[in-house]
DNA sequence: CACAGTTGATACCCGTCGGGTATGAGGGAA
DNA sequence: TTCCCTCATACCCGACGGGTATCAACTGTG
């Protein structure tokens, strides 16, 4: 049965799902506009499905289409890691490598791994909120430390301990001579990340938004450095895990506790799939200490 | 970067892989022997590894090709769960496929889903203990109620209830007469089902048959009807959940409870990846239920 | 209302590559 | 040695992914 789905089709169904435009995918692919075209009917046909509603001003997913989006995205992931961990098993030098967030520090792990493990080249790279879960689903990591909220997508999760979160403020702001602020007081200000990273924070954020209908939206900041730089600036504030604030400092921004914010949940995450010696003995050493 | 994995090559590597043989693998292939030579040689140098270590006398894994086994097995599977989503995706029904082993009964889950959802078509589709785990997936099934043990790769696993086993005799087997027995008492008699399905067999299986070196391996029977067949053949006993085994009953075969034999734990898996509204509702209602 | 400027679709050409057959090189077993 | 079985090489052909040129249809605007 030749019916094997070719990744080539997949990935520019993705880039047509995500431009929504055969023009602007193409371009992005660099290849020109027919090909996809001819493209997409193929995959549509093989797979027997219409992914695309077309029109001649434009293009829109049909349900199967937006079904297969995410699938797409799976598929294309668990091809590159992979490739990713073979090539790496191929360079013949066992290697594992360590997500963390800022402000977490792997370092008992690490040496209790390297004890354990003599030969074992141990890695740390350092990850965003944004990419903390993908970089493993996609096997550039083999394992990550991260920080709720979390989209656990076929990941076993370690729970490991919480800590208290802090506001970020410039420090001229009227809120930093307290040596405490609440929720509510913050209501009005820019929050300066992905909000779904301060749950609490949406109902404010809709409602503060809706005062100002013409506002701009406000900058996302990626890592912590720019997110402080921006606080700096007096552009708005940010909410870090205490270690994370405590561990960046700079005189023009102050960082004061807040009430009714909860606690931040780290963790350790891994492919459940994957079972290796070293990622289990790392789980182990993980859970045990 | 073009560089996607071809899935046709990964499909050839794995049948080398299991075959260990370019020659059987590619008649298994119905391709002829030098297309899968070109082929593997194209997608080791694709992912920069030697897969292979040829001999004139055979092929054998090198350890980067051991571990691309694995790798290229998930990535199958994910494609072809993606491709048999996204065709019934595409037929329009809205549907749901729940798998489960014998002496489960998912009535009232599958009742209580079709009253939330009307329009929702579902299906159940009975499994057996090697491809309870392996139909989710690979997308045949959506979720599927198992017994244990499993291996939950990937997956979300929820567990259910235990219920104790018994072992199934022949009627004239002299420990019929008996109404309970121990695993000591069953050492000497041949289990005729995976080995890993009863791990408390294992010891007694290995010094059991360590007795009689040049005996044929026990036949194994994949349902539960082969299973009793060969029972009351005489062939030697199963080990079974109460539930299973007395939902069939004949007249020639026999189930007692056996001591010291743990009891079989019930759960329900799905995809940890999936989340549709469906699929989501059927982990509250057996929650709940 | 007509014309400009989008959109995706079609037609055709070319080079790569996956399929085939024929054959060779190496090494174990009789 | 001879045979046979391994995998590798050489060559051919059709399919297909890439390209350019062009078209048909619809929007929006002067």
């Amino acid at each position: 049965m030749p019916d094997d789905l070719d990744l080539r089709k997949v990935r520019y169904f993705l880039a047509v799902a995500e431009e929504l435009s055969f023009v602007r995918a193409a371009e992005r692919l660099h290849i020109a506009q027919p090909v996809l075209t001819r493209q997409i009917k193929a995959l549509e046909r093989e797979l027997g499905a219409a992914l695309f509603a077309r029109s001649t001003r434009g293009t829109a997913l049909t349900p199967a289409g937006a079904r297969f989006v995410d699938e797409a995205r799976t598929v294309l992931r668990s091809a590159t890691a992979a490739q990713r961990r073979v090539r790496q098993a191929a360079r013949g030098d066992a290697r594992l490598t360590i997500g963390f967030m800022p402000g977490i520090l792997p370092t008992a792990t690490v040496r209790a791994l390297r004890e354990r493990f003599p030969q074992l080249t141990v890695e740390v790279v350092r990850t965003s909120w944004d990419d903390q879960v993908e970089m493993v689903l996609d096997g550039r990591i083999d394992a990550s430390f991260v920080r709720f909220p979390i989209d656990p997508r076929g990941l076993t999760v370690i729970p490991l301990y919480t800590e208290p979160r802090v506001v970020v403020l410039p420090a001229g702001h009227p809120l930093a001579a307290r040596p405490t602020v609440t929720l509510a007081e913050l209501a009005a200000l820019e929050l300066l990340q992905d909000p779904q990273a301060v749950p609490e924070w949406r109902g404010r954020v809709v409602s503060g938004s809706a005062v100002r209908p013409g506002a701009p939206p406000p900058p996302r900041a990626r890592t912590v450095e720019e997110k402080l730089e921006l606080v700096a600036g007096e552009r708005g504030v940010v909410v870090l895990p205490e270690s994370t604030a405590h561990f960046y400092h700079r005189p023009d921004v102050v960082c004061r506790p807040v009430e009714g914010l909860e606690p931040n949940q780290v963790a350790l995450v891994y492919e459940a799939n994957r079972q290796t010696v070293e990622l289990r003995a790392m789980a182990e050493i993980v859970r045990a200490g």
